[in-house]
Order: structure tokens, then sequence, then C-alpha cells
DNA sequence: CTGATAAGTGTATTCAATACACAGTTCTAG
DNA sequence: CTAGAACTGTGTATTGAATACACTTATCAG
């Protein structure tokens, strides 16, 4: 009824921005010769490079050979490049259904993939817009892990919930990681030197009297990178910290779906 | 040995700068008409009503009646000024101690305090640097959160570990409602029209095929707000669907430290 | 063929962060 | 008590980034 009729949200325009909906190419004027893809490829380059801070539309530009106002023919703004940017850096496969249907290995697996996932291009975690997925790459990570949540016996909306949950903890945890091994590489001493100096820090301020439990924390040095971290639990594998609090979610789901038992389970 | 001695990580600086563990302040110089703490407040002031992208050096100085460069004789870059800003952001209260030491409910409450703390400074959760906490408000938090969970049977790195995960979901959870609500504001839609639009624009692209589980989530709207969200689950509160999330993380706590029982719990 | 349209260029604007030199204050040492 | 020294806030300039706008030229539709 007014003059604005449907601005549509950030999120549904991500959509058609990242599923290449938008307006219907049409032809005339000079063969482009740089495409959407190139330029999202060449910023995605620098950024593996040399982190996320170095993507300006001047660097990408340059790369490519152009000038900077050449990449604004394909990409609308920054803004845009970057939404690009994170569904592409997602290109890799997330593991596909598990034939034994063992739904714990199989989020597991999928937690792991995705940690790898970040851990190989870092400066995704540090993107924070992006809402909820919407590309291709997005979705079908999304969909791995939804995948394994609903086989275990929750419900869609349950599984969502706990996917989000899932990625946060690993989002942060690998932020938290690559933070001090930036801090670390800046500083030119080793990631335990790193952690023992920010000890170190809290020490001179952390007292017994306001803040035991941190005192604890402190005292036990459990910042400190252990030998062999948590104990193995289980399954021999090689555990990292993280994997204790991913376990401890798959508790909380498994012993959710025995008690609520809407499902048998296996 | 070389020239530099300790470089000293950020980590480690940004303790320091939060508690004003700088240089000793000599006094000499003309009476400092400004201070850290009004500036850092004027800038907390600005991003309360418009938000974070609103604070810029010039837009806080203008705030205050100074120039722009007369910040930085009290906070050496924006950077330290946002890092300030957080820890001053985290200035309520956490939960005190449980007189009836029910960890559950107590790692709810802390939870449900920090959802409101950030739900009231959602500019908090998008500003992603600043590692571990550092400032006394960060840290009055952690202990508040690792208190209960050490509570619980835990040990103190287990205890980190879980504390990380919550606080995870928790910031994510924040910000992908407020990036929801920012949308709506922008676009002059509810937010359930938002919603709508996103899950619209997904069905355009989402096939049965290719995202099953997708696709069924789509089918049941589990995007659009229900009514009454999750069932209410024991206790008769009010329950959101974070909640769910939450619970299954308490009951992943609970049932681990049952099973591997080293301390015997209440 | 011819003109509308699109691709890439060049230039200019805007905005932010912050370096640097200066002016005026106030405390300290002699 | 006084000469600096040290420090506060100011003014100005630089730098880097995003992006608006006008322009040239290549293509293709009619």
């Amino acid at each position: 009824m007014t003059t604005e009729d449907a601005p549509k949200s950030r999120m549904a325009r991500d959509v058609e921005l990242l599923w290449g909906l938008e307006s219907p190419p049409r032809r005339r004027g000079p063969k482009p010769r740089l495409s959407r893809e190139v330029v999202v490829r060449a910023a995605l380059d620098v950024a593996d490079a040399e982190g996320i801070e170095a993507v300006s539309m001047q660097r990408v530009s340059k790369e490519l050979g152009y000038t900077t106002m050449s990449l604004y023919r394909h990409v609308d703004s920054k803004e845009d490049l970057l939404v690009l940017m994170i569904d592409t850096a997602m290109e890799g496969d997330p593991p596909g259904p598990r034939a034994d249907g063992d739904w714990r290995a199989g989020l597991e697996e999928w937690c792991h993939s995705v940690l790898e996932l970040y851990r190989h291009r870092p400066w995704v975690v540090r993107l924070s817009f992006s809402g909820p997925p919407g590309g291709p790459n997005g979705l079908r990570w999304m969909e791995s892990g939804l995948r394994e949540l609903v086989g275990s016996g929750l419900d869609v909306g349950e599984a969502v919930q706990m996917l989000l949950l899932l990625s946060s903890a690993l989002r942060e945890s690998v932020r938290l990681e690559t933070d001090m091994a930036d801090a670390a590489r800046t500083t030119g001493n080793t990631p335990v030197e790193v952690e023992r100096d920010y000890s170190r820090s809290l020490r001179r301020v952390v007292t017994e009297e306001e803040f035991p439990t941190i005192a604890l924390m402190l005292h036990e040095q459990v910042l400190e990178p252990r030998p062999t971290a948590q104990a193995t639990e289980g399954t021999g594998e090689p555990t990292h910290e993280l994997d204790f609090g991913i376990r401890r979610v798959l508790d909380g789901i498994e012993s959710y779906v025995r008690t609520s038992g809407t499902i048998g389970g296996a």
C-alpha cells in the first residue's frame, strides 16, 4: 500500500544472492571479462593467504589486475562479497549418511569435519553476520548435521536447536584457538607461552576471595595445554578438549531421546 | 636476547588494560578533564542507543564535546576502547551461589541472566574478538558460571569447557535473534514475516532430493515461531526454544557426572 | 547498420582512524 | 619561587577504505 512494497530482509536477500536468483542476465554490451565467481575466488584467496583483514575491494581488484570499481559490476557491495565468500568457503563435502546408522558417531564425525573446515579457513568464524545458512554449501552442511540429529530421534525443531548449539560451540572454539595462535605468531612466542602469559596476568588480579573457582583453575593450570588432554574415554582416538563438550551434548541428546522415548532408538 | 623482549600477547595486555595495571599515573601537566571511564561510558551510551556501528571516535568525542584526538589521551586505540566497552557492558550482577546447591537450577539461572544481559546490549555479541574474559566484570560472570559447573561434580578443566560451550550457544542465539529483530525493524515487517520471508526463499531452492531434512523442516514450519514453543517439561516456567538446548547440555553433564562417579553428587 | 546497454576505467567524495606538532597547564626540582 | 618537564586537549594532515558518478568502448538486437 505504501510506496515501498516488500523491502526483503537480509536473510531472504542473501538466499537469492547466494543462489544467483537475481536479475535475468540480459545480453548486450561487451562480453564480461570478469565474473562473480572469479571475484569471489580471488577474495577467498586473499583471505586464505593473509586473513580477512587483508580483503579490501582494492586488494582483490589488484589481485585480478582490474580496477577497484570493476568489482562493483559483479557484486553490489563488499558486504555481499563477504556473504558469497562465506558460502564458498564451505565448499568441502560434509560427511555423507552413515551406513551403520550410528548417529553419535555420525555427529562426532560431522563436528570434526566442521572443525577441520574452520581450522582450514579461520577467517570464516570471525565473520559474524550471515545469520542462518542460505547458500548451497551452507545448506549442505546443515542438511548433513540435521540428518544425524533427526536420526537420533529428535524432532526437526529440536534438531535445529541442537545444531545451532553445536555449531556455535565449534565456531567459538576455533575462534579462541586461532586467536591464541595469532597471538603466538604475532609475539613470536609459542602458543604455550601465550597461555602462560595470560595465566600470569590473571593471577595478578584474581583473588581467592573474589574468584575462588577461577583461582582454582589457575592453580590447576587448566589453561596450559596438558600433555594428553582429557582421558580418552571409550573410543581410543586422539581426543582434544572440545571433544569433551561435544560428548556431553551427545549424552544429553541420548538421555533425552531415551527418556521421552517417542521413538525406540536403535 | 633480541631487541624486543616480550611483546606480550593481546590477552595478557587486555587483562592489564581492563584492570588499569598500566603505567603509574605520574602527576604533572593539566588536570585531566576527561577520563577513561567517562570515555568508555560515552561510547557505551552510543552503542546502547544506536548500535555498535554508530560508535566511532568522532561520534564519541562529539558526544562528550571534545575533539576526536582527545580520546586518544585516554585510550590507545579504538580497539582498546571496544575491549573496555565489552567488559563494562557486563557490569550487572551474575547470580550468586545458591543456598540449595541445586546446580542445574543454578546453571539455568546463570544462562538466563546471560541471555538477559546480551539481549539488553545486543552489540556485545557481535564484537567477536576479546578471546577469554579478562576484565573484572567478565571474570565475575565466569566465576559465577564456573562455580555451578564445578558444583555439579565436573573438574575445573571440564567445567571450563562446558562454560565455553554454553556461552557460545547463548551468544550465537542472541545474535540470530537480534539479526532477525533488526531485519524486521529495517524492513518494517514483523519478525514473524521476516521468518516467513526467509522460509519462502529457502523453499525456492531446497529440493526434497538434495536437502530432505531441511525440506522436512520447512514443511513443518519449524522456523516460524510456534505459539507455545517446546513442551514445558518438568518445571512449569515459560520455556523458549533455547532452553531445550540448555537442558540437553545439563542432561549431558548430569549423565556424565553420575556415570564417571568421582563424586557422589547430592 | 545503428543505437541502446552493459563492462570496465578514472576521478572524486566521504568517512574513519590516527600520526604529529603545538599551546596551554600544572607540578617538581633546584 | 621559578624554570622546566610532563602532560592535556586542539588543529591539521595523512592514510586507507568504500563507493558514487560520469565516461569510453564493445556488443548485440532490431
